[in-house]
DNA sequence: GGGAGGCTAACTGTTGACATTCGTCATGTC
DNA sequence: GACATGACGAATGTCAACAGTTAGCCTCCC
């Protein structure tokens, strides 16, 4: 199962260009040009082609046939569906994570959550925010479920990505992070009380999207993008 | 929005294999060779390995390194996944659905769903699946949410594979769908209650896991595979 | 006769090159 | 002076070929 793989060319190379777009060294919507690509890395076009496609399809990158690749300029209606579907997911996760986590994996979310609080109170916000979504993941792990997992992971990177871009600027967004409801949380899911990890996570986001939703309405939404 | 965009070699591929895989033409297992298919569509391996990262992506097929792909062997496990994550984005669905469905939208709901009842009463077991499909797809469209859309198509796509293949041959598999249940949701959603709806959801595949979890259980699960 | 080792064939990962298409700039016309 | 048209350059989509690795089979040895 965890037997050690010889990791794809294609695959370092799309790690690399993630972690790029996720610092801001790539700034969104910057055109990402094969042949230029290809020389950087030493490689030729293909396995850059192949990174590309999975940055595509995990919504770091858009595709536009014949014309090229560029970096993934998410709008406001980008960041309603991936908090929609990010509070979804993350019921499910709880739902499940009642019923499956052991004491190590309770002790690893107090850990992360122990973190993040701890980063707030240093006022080291990516630290905080890092932590924060490492929270998150360690109850969507939890899970067992691999394809939540997966979703999750796309949807972590997708936020990242959201708070380095245009929204960032809005500088109402870096505010504290709820740490209470997160509480809430991992409290639930050690107490087992599945209802109420879920609602936990429904109050986590309802408080999450009114909060952007007063941030955006206030800087006056653009309306559509791509 | 809507120009007509040149589909991509690779995209046309991927559809028709797709098709295949869901149909059964392609065996759960089969090995996918590459070389073979560039014969057989007339292409070389470019757009073949472009199409199969995507069908890899969407959960169709599973690709090995070094070793090739092979279409997706689904085992019981990943049917307790699939059902656990479709009920967890149905429900976002359908809580976003009662606050957008146009008069339209739930015209085409009902639509579906006397269609299903239809086909069952018929005894025409591959129409009631693909009419119950397009019922679940109409409220995910509804929901306005282009990335729960296109999660809801990967696990629909991934559903059908999993009846067509090893599960299909429990016998007890082919049971009436809970046509009830279905009306409920469809209600709920009409009556724009999104707690009905939700709860409708929730039930249905409550029902539905009990059901599979009676029949694999039955049958002796088949623990891992893969 | 059974198992370990090496050999062969086939397939994948990667590469470089060609053809097509899109965007841009300059030119000509109204 | 502004707009439409044409040509040029650049980048992508596709193709054919090479090298490395994997799996299967045969042979040899115990």
């Amino acid at each position: 199962m965890a037997a050690f793989q010889h990791k794809q060319l294609w695959e370092s190379i799309a790690d690399q260009l993630r972690e790029e777009i996720l610092d801001g060294r790539l700034a969104a919507g910057e055109r990402l040009v094969e042949t230029e690509l290809a020389d950087r890395f030493g490689v030729s076009r293909g396995p850059i082609r192949d990174a590309l496609g999975l940055l595509d399809r995990e919504g770091l990158a858009q595709n536009h046939p014949r014309r090229g690749t560029f970096v993934a300029s998410l709008s406001e209606g980008d960041l309603d569906e991936v908090y929609q579907l990010r509070r979804a997911i993350e019921e499910a996760a709880v739902r499940l994570a009642v019923t499956r986590a052991t004491n190590d994996d309770l002790a690893e979310m107090y850990r992360c959550l122990a973190e993040a609080e701890d980063a707030y109170l240093r006022d080291d916000l990516p630290a905080a925010w890092d932590a924060d979504m490492a929270f998150h993941r360690s109850y969507c792990v939890m899970s067992g479920n691999g394809r939540l997992c997966a979703v999750f992971e796309d949807l972590a990177a997708q936020t990242v990505l959201l708070m380095r871009t245009s929204l960032a600027t809005h500088e109402s967004l870096a505010w504290t992070p709820p740490v209470e409801l997160h509480r809430q949380i991992a409290d639930a899911i050690r107490d087992r009380d599945a209802e109420a990890a879920i609602a936990a996570v429904g109050a986590h986001y309802q408080y999450t999207q009114n909060r952007l939703f007063a941030t955006t309405a206030a800087t006056g939404a653009t309306a559509a993008t791509g």
